[in-house]
DNA sequence: GCACTCACG
DNA sequence: GACGTACGTGAGTGCT
C-alpha cells in the first residue's frame, strides 16, 4: 500500500533537512480570485470575493500541505525599477476595478491575522522578492515551492525550486516550462525577451512569437549568441528585425528577468507559519462574514468560545455556523410518532429540504431506500424505508478520514447502535405506511419542497405514487445564477456557498469492488449522510434564493427553468418505445457488411490490423502505403478523421473509402443498434433518457444514459436506427421543429430588416443569401451556389472565420474571405452585432440571451490568441443558440400546460434542441397539430416570425 | 483517464 | 507573417 502523503503532486524532490519554504504570490492571487469568484459582499457592502478566495486558499495550503514555512509576497505599488528602464512597462494596464481596491488592504490584514509573514518592498515587484527568497533558500540548501499561476515565474524553476498553481494544485516542473516556452527554465527569459509580452507591455522583437523564439534559442543557444549571429538568419524580414531591434531585445530581457539580489526585508529563517491567535483570526473572519471559514477553522483553534453572538444579519454566517458540527440535530426516524412530528414541523415551516436515497443512479431503475427531510438549518431527519441488514464491509471504512478532517457526523465510526441483529433488517416504519404519511406533505400546495437535482427525486417518488409539488431546485437555481462558471453538484455548491465538505457518498458505501448498496449501509451512517444532504440543500436555498431577484434571473428561473423540471420528469418517466427486433436485424446486417469490408481493407493494406484503431490505420496509410498526409496533435499520432480520409478518396484511393464505410457501420452498430437495445427498461419496455438542464454554456439541454439527442438522421443507413423509434399502438409520432430558429434570432437580435422581411415573406433564406453574396437572382438559383450560401449562413451563426468556411466548403481561404467580405458588405448590421457581442463579453465576462440568461465566456480576455478567438466566436454564437434554447424551454412548459388543460391525449417524449417529439392519439392528429403549432409559434412575440414545421409518422424517421 | 472519432442540432 | 480554428453536446473505442 502506498503512503497517501506521497500522492501529493506538489512536494518537490526531497533534499534539504528543513521543511520546504512556500512562497506565495499574493498579488497574483488577488487578481485571479477576484475574476474567478462571483461577487460577494459584507453586510456593509464592502466587496470581499478576492479576500474570501485568498483566505480559503491559504487555509487549504496550511491544511493540505502541512506547510510550516511560508511567506505571502505582494507588489508594493504600481511602479518598480522596471519603469526606469522602460517607462511604458505595464503602462497600458487599466486601474484596478473599484470593487477590488478596498480588498488589497484586507488581504494583507488576513495574512497577518493568520500569523503569516507578509512581505513587500517599494520599487520591486512581488516576483523579484520571490526570486530573491528562492535564491537565498536554495543557497541555504532548502527546498522551495512557489505558489503562483504567473508564467513569469517559470524562469525560476530548477532542482529544489518548484512552481505550483494554487487553484489547480498542479506542479509545474521543467517539463511543463518546456511545454509552455519550448526551452529549459534557464532560457525562458531569452524567449520572453524575443517574443515580448503584450500583457506587461514588454516589446520584444516584432514578428517573433514564443514558437519562433524557442526555435531560435534552441538553435543558437542563448540570446546574446543569437543577436551576435543574427546576420546568418535566412528569412530576410526576420533577420532585419533581429538586427534592427537587438537593443530592444536586450532591454526586454532586463524587463522580464527577475532580480534575485533584492535585500531581503525579513530574514530567511523568520518565514514560518506562526501560531494563530484565535480571537484575532475569528474577529477578522467574522468582520468579513466568512462564517463558513470560521466553521472550518474552529476545530484547529482548540476549544474556544464562539465570538460575539451577533450573527450580523449575514445569512451565510448563521447558516454555516449551524452546519458546523455543534449546531446539528440529525434524527433517525424509526417510528410513526417521530415521523408525524417531522411532517408537522415541515408543514408548519412551509418549506422543507428533501432528498431521497436509492439503490442506484438511474431513477427509472433504482428503488427507494429512504428519504430525508430538513426543516431549518441544522434540523434534519432520515427515514429509512427499505434498508436491509448492514453489510460487513463498511466497518472498515474510515468515515472521518473521508471528510477532510472534519468529523461532521459526530460518529467516529463503529457499528451503528440502531441496526438490527445480524441478518435481520433494522427497525423501520413499514414502507407503505411511511409513504402514506408522507404523501400529503410532499403533495401539499402550501409546502415548498426544496431539492438538489429534484427531478431525480420526483421520478423516484412518482414511481411510488407520489407527485412531489411545488418544488424549488438548488442545482437549477445555481445554474440560472452562475451558468457554467462552476459546476452545480451538491459537494461543489456546499464548498462554494457554505464552506463545508459534505460526507462523500463513497465514504458511506465504499468504492469499486467493495461498494455496497445504500440499503446495506448502517442506519447511523445513512442518517448522518442523508440528513446532511437535505440540511445542506435547505441551506443552499437560503443562500441562492435571494440572489435570483438581485441578479435579475428570477423570472428566468421560475418561469423557464424551474417550470421545466416537472415537465422533463414526466417526459423521462414516459420514455419512448423502441423496436428491439428492428435494431437486432440492423445490427446483424451491419456486422455482415463490416466483415466483408474488413477483409477487403486487410487485402488492400497487405496485412491484418485493427481497423478501429486510428493509430494502426494511420501507420498503414502514411508509413506503409506512403499516402500524402501528416502527423498532428501532441500525441504525434496521424490524424485519420473523416475529412482527411475523404481527401484521399477523392485522389482515387480505395482503402480509405472502405475504412469510411466501415467506420460508419461500426458507429451505427456499436453506439446505436447494440447499445440502445441494452437501455430498454425491462419494466416499461421503453427507453428512458435523462435530460440535464444545468450542463451547457448556452442553456440547451443535454441528454444522457442514453443520449437520444444524437440519433442518426443524415444517411440512409443511419435512418434505419431512427425508424426503430415507434409510437405506442393507437398513436403516431409527431415531430414539431422550429425552422431556421437561429438565423431568425440573428435577424431579430441584430435588427436586420432585409432578413426580417424575408422571413415574414417566407422566402428561401439560403437562396436569398446566395443572391446577396453572389449577385444572382433568387429565382432559379443554382443548387451548388445555394449550398455555399447555406454554409455561409451556418458560419455566421458560429462566428465565422475564413479558415472555417474554407474548410467546410473545401475552397481556398482567399475565396472564403471574399464571400465573407461580400456578406458583411450586404449586412453591416451583422458585423455590428458580432462586435457588440464581443464587447459585451469583454466588459462583463458573459453575453445574454433574449430571456436574460447569462452565457459565460471566461477566455474572452485570454492572452493566448487561439483561446481568445475561440471565446469570441462562442460569444457571437451564444446569444443565438441560447435564445433558441430559452424559446424551446418555454415552449415545452407552455405546451405541457396547454395539453394538460385540453382533452387531448398527446404527450411530449423528447426534445432535440429545436425539435419536440410527441406521441399523439391517431384520432387527434389534426387538433393536436394546430395546438402544438400555435403554442410553439406564440411563445414569444417578436418582429420576426418563429415558424414551426410539424410532421407525422409511424416512426421517428417518417415523422421528420 | 485521455485522445480520437463521430452521431446530433 | 504569431496563434490554430467554425458553435454546442454525449458515447464508444483504443491505448497508456
Amino acid at each position: 500500500m502506498s503512503d497517501p502523503t506521497t500522492d501529493s503532486p506538489v512536494i518537490p524532490a526531497s533534499s534539504g533537512s528543513s521543511a520546504p519554504l512556500y512562497l506565495i504570490d499574493g498579488s497574483g492571487y488577488i487578481f485571479r480570485a477576484f475574476h474567478a469568484l462571483p461577487p460577494l459582499t459584507r453586510p456593509d457592502g464592502t466587496p470581499v470575493n478576492a479576500v474570501y478566495g485568498f483566505c480559503a486558499m491559504i487555509l487549504k495550503l496550511i491544511e493540505d500541505l502541512k506547510a510550516e514555512r511560508l511567506a505571502v509576497i505582494f507588489d508594493a505599488g504600481r511602479r518598480s525599477f522596471r519603469n526606469d528602464i522602460y517607462p511604458e512597462y505595464k503602462a497600458h494596464r487599466p486601474e484596478a476595478p473599484e470593487e477590488l481596491v478596498p480588498q488589497f488592504p484586507l488581504i494583507r490584514d488576513a495574512t497577518r491575522a493568520f500569523a503569516l509573514p507578509c512581505i513587500e518592498m517599494v520599487g520591486f515587484e512581488a516576483d523579484d522578492l520571490i526570486a530573491s527568497y528562492a535564491r537565498a533558500a536554495r543557497d541555504a540548501g532548502q527546498e522551495v515551492v512557489i505558489v503562483s499561476a504567473d508564467k513569469d515565474l517559470m524562469q525560476l524553476v530548477r532542482d529544489g525550486v518548484a512552481l505550483m498553481d494554487p487553484m489547480k494544485a498542479k506542479r509545474i516542473g521543467a517539463d511543463q516550462v518546456f511545454e509552455k516556452f519550448g526551452v529549459a527554465p534557464d532560457r525562458v527569459v531569452d524567449v520572453q525577451a524575443l517574443a515580448g509580452d503584450s500583457t506587461d507591455n514588454v516589446p520584444g522583437v516584432p514578428g517573433i512569437g514564443i514558437k519562433t523564439a524557442a526555435q531560435l534559442i534552441g538553435e543558437y543557444g542563448d540570446l546574446d549568441t543569437l543577436l551576435a549571429r543574427a546576420s546568418e538568419i535566412k528569412q530576410p524580414k526576420r533577420r532585419q528585425n533581429l538586427i534592427e531591434h537587438a537593443d530592444k531585445a536586450r532591454m526586454s530581457r532586463e524587463l522580464v528577468r527577475l532580480r534575485e539580489d533584492v535585500a531581503l526585508p525579513d530574514p530567511l529563517d523568520s518565514l514560518h507559519v506562526g501560531e494563530m491567535v484565535p480571537e484575532v483570526v475569528l474577529s477578522f473572519l467574522e468582520q468579513q462574514g466568512f462564517s463558513s471559514l470560521i466553521a472550518k477553522l474552529r476545530p484547529h483553534l482548540g476549544h474556544i468560545k464562539p465570538v460575539t453572538g451577533g450573527s450580523a444579519g449575514a445569512g451565510a454566517a448563521a447558516v454555516a455556523d449551524e452546519i458546523s458540527e455543534a449546531g446539528r440535530q440529525y434524527e433517525l426516524v424509526q417510528d410513526e410518532a417521530a415521523l408525524a412530528r417531522w411532517i408537522e414541523a415541515a408543514t408548519e415551516a412551509g418549506i422543507v429540504g428533501f432528498d431521497t436515497e436509492t439503490t442506484g443512479l438511474d431513477p427509472h431503475r433504482a428503488s427507494l431506500v429512504g428519504l430525508s427531510l430538513a426543516v431549518s438549518p441544522g434540523r434534519a431527519c432520515y427515514v429509512p424505508l427499505r434498508h436491509v441488514a448492514a453489510a460487513e464491509k463498511q466497518g472498515a471504512l474510515d468515515l472521518s478520514a473521508a471528510q477532510g478532517g472534519l468529523d461532521l457526523a459526530g460518529d467516529g465510526g463503529g457499528h451503528g447502535g440502531a441496526t438490527g441483529d445480524d441478518g435481520a433488517p433494522p427497525a423501520q416504519i413499514p414502507v407503505g405506511r411511511a409513504l402514506e404519511m408522507l404523501k400529503p406533505l410532499l403533495e401539499a400546495p402550501g409546502v415548498l419542497k426544496v431539492g438538489q437535482n429534484i427531478k431525480y427525486d420526483m421520478i423516484i417518488m412518482a414511481r411510488e405514487g407520489i407527485l412531489v409539488s411545488p418544488i424549488d431546485d438548488t442545482m437549477v437555481m445555481s445554474y440560472a445564477l452562475d451558468g457554467t462558471r462552476h459546476g452545480h453538484g451538491m459537494d461543489e455548491l456546499a464548498q462554494i456557498h457554505l464552506g463545508v465538505t459534505p460526507i462523500s457518498f463513497d465514504a458511506v458505501t465504499g468504492r469499486g469492488r467493495d461498494r455496497i448498496s445504500f440499503a446495506a449501509v448502517t442506519l447511523d451512517r445513512a442518517c448522518a449522510y442523508a440528513a446532511e444532504d437535505a440540511d445542506i440543500t435547505l441551506n443552499l436555498h437560503r443562500m441562492l434564493k435571494p440572489r435570483l431577484a438581485a441578479e435579475h434571473v428570477r423570472a428566468l428561473y421560475e418561469r423557464t427553468d424551474r417550470a421545466l423540471v416537472p415537465v422533463l420528469a414526466r417526459m423521462e418517466r414516459r420514455g419512448i418505445r423502441v423496436d428491439r427486433e428492428a435494431l437486432g436485424r440492423a445490427s446483424r446486417e451491419f456486422a455482415d457488411a463490416m466483415a466483408i469490408l474488413e477483409t477487403r481493407i486487410h487485402e488492400l493494406a497487405g496485412e491484418s490490423f485493427n481497423v478501429g484503431s486510428p493509430k494502426q490505420l494511420g501507420e498503414i496509410l502514411f508509413d506503409k502505403l506512403n499516402l500524402p498526409g501528416g502527423k498532428k496533435g501532441k500525441t504525434g499520432a496521424y490524424a485519420t478523421g473523416a475529412d482527411i480520409l475523404q481527401k484521399l478518396v477523392v485522389e482515387g484511393h480505395e482503402l480509405p473509402a472502405k475504412v469510411l464505410e466501415w467506420r460508419q457501420l461500426a458507429k451505427l452498430k456499436n453506439t446505436y443498434a447494440d447499445a440502445l437495445v441494452e437501455t430498454i427498461n425491462p419494466e416499461t419496455g421503453r427507453v428512458h433518457t435523462s435530460f440535464a438542464l444545468t450542463i451547457t454554456t448556452t442553456g440547451r439541454l443535454s441528454s444522457n444514459d442514453p443520449n437520444l439527442q444524437n440519433i442518426p438522421v443524415r444517411t440512409v443507413e443511419g435512418r434505419r436506427i431512427r425508424r426503430a423509434f415507434v409510437p405506442d399502438p393507437g398513436f403516431v409520432l409527431m415531430s414539431a421543429d422550429y425552422s431556421q430558429i437561429e438565423l431568425r434570432l440573428l435577424a431579430d437580435i441584430a435588427g436586420i430588416t432585409t432578413l426580417r422581411d424575408a422571413f415574414r415573406d417566407g422566402i428561401d433564406i439560403h437562396a436569398l443569401t446566395a443572391s446577396q453574396v453572389f449577385g444572382l437572382p433568387v429565382e432559379g438559383m443554382d443548387p451548388m451556389v445555394r449550398r455555399k450560401a447555406k454554409a455561409i449562413n451556418f458560419g455566421i451563426i458560429y462566428g465565422i472565420s475564413a479558415f472555417g468556411l474554407a474548410q467546410q466548403l473545401d475552397i481556398p481561404q482567399s475565396e472564403s474571405r471574399r464571400y465573407i467580405e461580400a456578406y458583411f458588405e450586404r449586412y453591416p448590421g451583422i458585423r455590428d452585432y458580432m462586435e457588440r457581442a464581443k464587447a459585451d463579453a469583454r466588459a462583463h465576462g458573459f453575453v445574454t440571451t433574449i430571456f436574460g440568461r447569462k452565457c459565460w465566456t471566461p477566455d474572452i480576455s485570454a492572452k493566448n490568441p487561439a483561446l481568445r478567438a475561440f471565446a469570441e466566436r462562442a460569444a457571437i454564437n451564444a446569444p443565438l443558440q441560447g435564445s433558441a434554447a430559452d424559446i424551446v424551454r418555454l415552449a415545452m412548459v407552455q405546451l405541457d400546460r396547454a395539453l394538460e388543460a385540453s382533452p387531448l391525449g398527446a404527450r411530449m417524449l423528447l426534445q432535440v434542441h429545436d425539435e419536440i417529439l410527441l406521441e399523439v392519439p391517431v384520432a387527434e392528429v389534426d387538433e393536436t397539430t394546430a395546438l402544438v403549432r400555435q403554442v410553439m409559434q406564440d411563445v414569444v412575440s417578436r418582429p420576426v416570425p418563429y415558424v414551426v414545421e410539424v410532421g407525422i409518422g409511424d416512426n421517428w424517421d417518417a415523422a421528420h
